[in-house]
DNA sequence: AGTGATCCCGTGAACGTTCACGGTACAGAC
DNA sequence: GTCTGTACCGTGAACGTTCACGGGATCACT
């Protein structure tokens, strides 16, 4: 006789005037079926020792109930798998996707899940998304941009690892090595000839640093009047991203003309701004995008304004990803193994989970260096 | 005095020789601490009613007994935060991403959580994934493709929400009416003067279907002559896809002369088919892609061929992926709102939760047309 | 000294499931 | 009729955390 769970007076599943009471237990369902959790436990899990008839009653009985077993009773008592929490910021730039999938196959070759939080909708910032993932996962690989390691402290002790850390910034994370990657790119600029050189940066929207507040951003500064230039347009107030940051001292210390021009981080955006840059200026020798997806742009750009590609003008764009091959021209780019990254991201998270690495120590912070894919564009 | 889990003789994160013990409690950190559980707790969640040297105390307890609370034990006194989990087959083709992205945007408003697993790796099927995924989340949306109904076996209860469903086939998804955007093409390329179309066909590895072996698919199967046509070349074994059958079949009915081709899903394998089958025959008006990425390819292999688009061949794509606004020309394609889908899967999903929504029933399968975006390339 | 009020902190209970074990019924063999 | 085995089913315990409540200090003010 089973006399668990006899106490409750009303149905599990009773919808009264459309709210529903809480979700149906293994109780409910063991006390509608006449028999006991166990039976309930083994009819739903197929395991041995039950009679057909008693586990197709119960399975009926569950279904009935509408009963969905507790995946969190379930993990409690089984021992969990672990998860991690993957925060980035969205889907408009095919980079963003393609590294998190990249993330989701070696998680997965560990048997780990993923959980995908993609902030860029609506304005909550990466720290907020790092807040929501928290108390569900193991540990959040974020993808925040730089100087959010103060998130750390909505983990509650679990690790977290930044992508794209700004080196020098404590804690574990993966950083590029833009002063190298600005290199491959002057350099292959150097080879090919070209003089002027326009780097399209993006203007990241840095909602969550206090002490940034939203300058004026000109649409180009430093004018490309070729060497004896009046430094006026230099001392204008721009917000340079940390990869023109680093384009823009190599050049300096090369003595390479480098003008700057923002736009947003969008195909759309960096055509916009290059056609009403090349509307208003000479042409530049070459063009350097912030990533592949705005160079996409600047090439539509220049077509639209009968630059030949990469007869006239050279572009470059950064980050590699599999929509280069597609453009015409294909395009030359500083490309990144995504999934290497990827891999090297689940190591390290691995690593901090169990202990044998330690968020401030040097080797919890690699550094990946982009290398010099040359297609027809540059 | 505390006198919980004192029990315990050795230290909870000792590594002897690399191999560490089960992870530390929260009655360790209470032991270690000299403090109970719920003061742990307080340190950790920074609730009031602590001193603030015992929080500091206890969390620097915690950090070095790597403490980390279980979201298990969590979730299950808290109440939880549902969560689906979504089975998407890969990231080259960028459709999938995106379509992940609307879901997981979908999901966030509601609060819910979206675990990602991507089977495209390796030789798992759709299924296996399921399977993997089921005991953690609370409803699984997959895009398993057709002919996969029976995973609902492998969820003991939870629901599933099937994409890109046969329609006709049971259970809860959402299908689309290629019949329909089949029409959508051929009146936009009839209304372009296209006589001789060509569709460029995706060969769908269909693993998990044990009845349909391997076929030998022949590079090209109804060849174009133009009306009165022997039928020796229909009558090929090929093995079209769902999306492929429903332009057959429109355009038989109709009488306009449609060759299939049939490559890989990506947009080299589509390059690679049409290039060769460019140079071997007559070239088409018209080439109608299995969907945006093998679109691409086909505007490369024509470019590649002398063949300018749209003057001489028009081209049309399927999916509506941002991509096709980057290529040159710009492509004109058959675009779903995927904002829209994503959250229709997640609101059936909450309807089939809740239980307002029964699999069978009609309302828990609908379709969702195409529409034409007209663009450069037709 | 007594009395609240306030601030810390600790203890039973509960969340919903599975594991390990123990029990009952019924069959067949002696 | 008793014994042994097998098939089926039920009950305590445990997983690790938070909630609700209760108790002991400390301090101020009568």
């Amino acid at each position: 006789m089973n006399r668990e769970a006899d106490a409750s007076g009303r149905a599990p599943h009773s919808s009264v005037d459309g709210v529903r009471d809480k979700r149906a237990t293994i109780l409910d369902v063991a006390a509608a079926a006449g028999v006991s959790r166990q039976t309930v436990t083994r009819a739903m899990n197929n395991m041995p020792g039950i009679k057909p008839a008693t586990r197709e009653r119960v399975q009926q009985e569950a279904r009935t109930l509408g009963y969905v077993p507790s995946r969190f009773a379930k993990g409690l008592v089984q021992g969990s798998r672990t998860s991690v929490g993957l925060s980035i910021p969205g889907l408009t730039n095919p980079y963003f996707p393609a590294f998190a999938s990249s993330v989701v196959e070696a998680a997965t070759q560990r048997g780990w899940h993923v959980v995908v939080d993609d902030y860029g909708h609506g304005e909550s910032s990466g720290l907020s998304s790092v807040q929501h993932l928290a108390p569900h996962v193991d540990a959040v690989i974020g993808y925040l941009g730089p100087h959010t390691l103060n998130a750390n402290d909505l983990l509650s002790g679990r690790p977290l690892l930044v992508l794209d850390r700004v080196s020098g910034e404590a804690g574990a994370g993966i950083s590029f090595d833009y002063p190298y990657a600005a290199s491959l790119a002057l350099d292959h600029l150097a080879l090919r000839g070209s003089s002027s050189v326009l780097y399209l940066d993006a203007i990241i929207s840095m909602t969550t640093a206090a002490d940034a507040p939203a300058v004026e951003i000109p649409l180009h500064v430093a004018p490309l009047d070729d060497g004896g230039g009046t430094d006026a347009g230099r001392s204008e107030p721009v917000q340079l991203s940390v990869r023109g940051k680093a384009f823009v001292e190599l050049a300096a210390s090369r003595g390479v003309g480098l003008e700057v021009v923002s736009a947003g981080e969008s195909a759309e955006a960096a055509f916009t701004s290059l056609s009403a840059r090349l509307a208003s200026g000479p042409c530049p020798d070459a063009v350097l995008a912030f990533n592949d997806l705005m160079a996409a742009g600047a090439l539509k750009a220049l077509s639209a304004h009968g630059v030949r590609v990469p007869q006239d003008c050279v572009v470059m764009g950064m980050d590699g990803i599999p929509l280069g091959r597609l453009l015409a021209p294909e395009l030359t780019t500083l490309s990144l193994d995504l999934r290497a990254v990827g891999r090297m991201a689940v190591d390290l998270v691995a690593g901090l989970i169990d202990g044998s690495l330690v968020p401030g120590s040097p080797e919890s912070a690699v550094t990946v260096r982009h290398e010099l894919t040359v297609r027809e564009s540059a």
